[in-house]
DNA sequence: TTTAAATGCTCTAGCCGCTATAGAGTCAAG
DNA sequence: CTTGACTCTATAGCGGCTAGAGCATTTAAA
C-alpha cells in the first residue's frame, strides 16, 4: 500500500516518464517522498492513474480528463457536464471516422488503378499531382487533431 | 511566372510559414531571391507544393512524400515502390478506422447508459474508472500516429 | 517622389502528449 | 558493504506545423 513509481508503472501499463509527466502537468497529485526523495504511491494514485489511462485510451484529451477528474471530486453535482464532454468526444470520433472513410476510398481507387508499370505512367503519382483526379474533397480540413490515438 | 510567397500561399492554400517550413526540411527546393532577399517562385514550385499538399491531405507522412517526390525525378523506374507506399498507407488508414469504430462503440454505450443524474451515479465516470465495464480492449495500443489528419 | 500599407525576412518558441537520454543518487538483497 | 536494480532531475526531441517579435522590402497611391 505504498509503492514506488516502477510498481505504479507496471500496475497501470504506464511508462515511468509518463507518470512524472502527468504529475508535472497537475493531472496526478504529488505523492509522498522517501527520505531519499523517491516517490511513494498509494491506492488513490493507482485509481486516479487508471482513470486517466482509460480515458486517454478512449481518446479523451488531457483537458477533458482534467475536468472529468474534477467532477469526481464533487460527486453530488449533476453529471450533465460529463455527459456533454463524452458526447462531444463521440462527435469528434464520428467525424474523424467519416474523414478517414473518404481517404480510404480515394486511396483504394489510386491503388487499384495502378498498373505496376513505370513512374511516368503511374496512377498514384498522377493522382497526387492533380487533385482533379479525386472524387471527393478530403482536402486541407481545419485543424483536426489525433482523436483517439494513444501512447 | 515569378511570384512571391504570398501568391504561392494563396494558389495552394498553404500558409506562408508552412511553405518556409517545407523549404527548411528540404521538401521544397530553395527558390531564387530578389535583390532584397525575397523568395520568388515559378511553376515548378507550384506543382511540387500542390503535390505535397495533396499527399498530406490524403494523410501521407512527410517521409513518404519525400520518397514519392524523389520517384517523380526518375520517371522511367518501376512504380513498384510508389505502389507499396500507397498500399502501406491504406492499411494504416484502415487500421485506424477499425480502432476508431471500437472507440465509437464504447463511447456510444457510455453515453446511452448515462441517466443524467448525479456524478456519483454517472455511468460515464464509472466506466472511465473501471476498464472492466468495457466490452472491448481498445487499450493502450502501441504508438499509433495521426493517420490522415492535416493542418 | 514621397509615403504608407502590405508583404516579406529571420529567428525563436510553442502546440500535444509523451519519450528518451545523461549523469547523478537511493534502495534492498545477499 | 557491495552490487545491481531502481529512481531522481533536467533537458531535448518527436511530427507537422503555427505564431509572434522586430525588422526590411516592395508596391501602389497621393
Amino acid at each position: 500500500m505504498n509503492f514506488p513509481i516502477g510498481e505504479l508503472s507496471k500496475r497501470t501499463g504506464t511508462k515511468v516518464p509518463t507518470i512524472r509527466y502527468y504529475e508535472s502537468i497537475g493531472l496526478l497529485p504529488e505523492p509522498l517522498r522517501t527520505e531519499g526523495n523517491q516517490r511513494r504511491y498509494d491506492r488513490g494514485h493507482l485509481d486516479r492513474l487508471s482513470f486517466i489511462r482509460h480515458a486517454r485510451s478512449l481518446g479523451f484529451e488531457v483537458s477533458d480528463i482534467r475536468e472529468l477528474l474534477a467532477m469526481t471530486e464533487r460527486p453530488q453535482d449533476s453529471c450533465h457536464q460529463a455527459d456533454s464532454i463524452a458526447r462531444g468526444h463521440l462527435v469528434k470520433v464520428e467525424r474523424r471516422i467519416e474523414q478517414l472513410e473518404t481517404l480510404r476510398h480515394e486511396l483504394q481507387r489510386m491503388v487499384n488503378e495502378c498498373d505496376h508499370g513505370r513512374i511516368c505512367d503511374c496512377r498514384i503519382i498522377e493522382v497526387l499531382a492533380d487533385h482533379d483526379h479525386c472524387e471527393t474533397e478530403h482536402s486541407y480540413p481545419a485543424h483536426f487533431e489525433a482523436v483517439g490515438s494513444s501512447q
